[in-house]
DNA sequence: GCCAACGTTGGC
DNA sequence: GCCAACGTTGGC
């Protein structure tokens, strides 16, 4: 199957590209997404290999910061079931069973800068992104190949 | 800090 | 099953 691209948001201050790139394999398991559109992206949509942008919000300027790939396809999110996490999902728990998946990625490529929002907003070709819409706000968000290849040319990519 | 947009909840 | 109220997200 074509491979598929993504982007995923995460506030940096509570897990940042950095932080993705100092975790152990640069690899870290996605948790925390309590939403049933991105849920059901992850568990039917994501394949191995696929790439995804590493979108920071709730900043001054938000941006894409790098490249993750996905390193392991849909499984239960096992903080659901973990009182002592902070994505524990009580109701689950009592029912026995866990509704919500999660996505292993890993760091694949650093951007030397970040591409922000506005950057992205001043390209004409990105007009119609999901991520640009007022009110878009959707965790995880299929990218177009379009889309993904003219955000690549917007960045100065790097190896990780 | 404000507030618009959205998803979820719960009363009816 | 509708929809108002609420909580959250996230840009600005």
């Amino acid at each position: 199957m074509a491979k598929k691209y993504w982007l995923m948001k995460t506030e940096p201050s509570v897990f940042s590209f950095e932080d993705l790139v100092k975790a152990p394999g640069k690899t870290t398991a996605w948790e925390g997404v309590r939403n049933y559109q991105a849920r059901n992206l992850m568990r039917d949509e994501f394949q191995l290999g696929d790439l995804a942008f590493i979108y920071h919000s709730g900043i001054a300027e938000p941006e894409i910061a790098g490249i993750a790939e996905i390193a392991k396809t849909g499984y239960a999110d096992p903080f659901a079931m973990d009182s002592k996490s902070k994505y524990y999902d009580a109701d689950a728990k009592k029912k026995g069973v866990n509704p919500w998946f999660l996505v292993d990625v890993r760091a694949k490529k650093r951007f030397k800068k970040s591409v922000t929002r506005s950057e992205l907003k001043n390209c004409k070709a990105l007009a119609g992104m999901m991520v640009l819409r007022k009110g878009a706000r959707l965790s995880v968000q299929p990218v177009t190949e379009a889309e993904f290849k003219t955000i690549c040319e917007l960045s100065d990519l790097e190896n990780v």
